[in-house]
DNA sequence: AAACATTCCTGCACGC
DNA sequence: TGCGTGCAGGAATGTT
């Protein structure tokens, strides 16, 4: 579900409400997630204060002052809740921390995931670089670390359509099915032409249309297709912004060519015939 | 009821 | 042949 805008987005809400809180308690009501949660980690962090709200790539990291991070990850269907502790918990709600908020009030965190594709795992906070999950990202797309340079040295020699390329992790973290979309057609690159046939100055136009797609998206507080929200439960709208992605039969914004979908490795991709070359 | 916003792994093909 | 790399496909699963 969440891409990098959503995270960013949820992270922030987190990091306003929870920064400074302490772990009172916590349980694991279904451990089954795309790694077993090991409940006693969890447990060892009992009485942690939650020292930073961090990201990367479409990872949470929550910092804790005993030298460990918890890492967590929403795949296709997370959300994160921040709720009253007299609300009910629902269903797939998998894992709940129980916090005291800095001015003494409880507050839950709580994971929900129903398609347990998401995960939540601890690891030394100094140990975080070299990480297993995290030692083979990318470049973060809003740092100082993504240039046009970078792009078109990882690009030599790949034949994979660009649109699978801008997906991989290892080139540029962040950007999902359907940022990829709306990135191509702000640059106004075909979503199907092989990442070895891009012209320097054209990974330049990529590059910058990442950054404008996903700060848009960030400011627009995520975009919500389905079932998306903030960690305050609320909607995220950039979805109203998007250019082509699911929009396949309305017109270009910008030539007004109806735009095409097409499935490529079993992913819908949106394009305009026209502006994308 | 077919589609699905993520990631990781497998196995195959290819080139040196 | 053996190795490394690149790539497509599949799997994990519940909801709408």
């Amino acid at each position: 579900m969440p891409e990098l805008p959503e995270v960013e987005t949820i992270r922030r809400g987190l990091a306003g409400r929870l920064t400074g809180s302490r772990i009172v308690a916590v349980e694991v009501r279904d451990p089954r997630l795309r790694l077993p949660v090991r409940e006693r980690d969890l447990r060892a962090l009992l009485g942690a204060r939650l020292v930073a709200f961090d990201r990367r790539a479409k990872y949470l990291l929550v910092r804790t002052d005993l030298g460990r991070t918890i890492i967590i990850h929403l795949g296709m269907s997370g959300r994160m809740v921040s709720a009253d502790p007299s609300d009910s918990l629902q269903r797939h709600d998998h894992v709940v921390w129980r916090l005291r908020l800095n001015g003494g009030a409880g507050e839950d965190l709580r994971f929900r995931d129903p398609r347990r594709f998401g995960l939540v795992v601890t690891a030394r906070t100094g140990g975080l670089p070299r990480h297993p999950l995290l030692r083979r990202l990318g470049p973060e797309p809003l740092s100082d670390g993504f240039d046009a340079a970078t792009l078109v040295r990882s690009a030599a020699r790949r034949r994979v359509a660009v649109k699978a390329f801008l997906m991989d992790p290892a080139v540029v973290v962040g950007i999902g099915n359907i940022y990829a979309s709306e990135v191509l057609w702000r640059a106004g690159v075909h979503p199907r032409r092989r990442a070895d046939r891009i012209a320097p100055v054209r990974w330049e136009r990529i590059r910058e249309a990442c950054v404008q797609v996903l700060s848009e998206a960030i400011a627009a507080g995520g975009t919500t297709l389905r079932d998306y929200r903030n960690a305050d439960g609320a909607l995220g709208t950039f979805a109203v912004a998007l250019s082509v992605y699911d929009r396949a039969g309305r017109p270009c914004r910008r030539c007004a060519t109806a735009i095409r979908r097409t499935v490529d490795g079993g992913r819908a991709t949106y394009y305009c015939a026209r502006c994308q070359r």
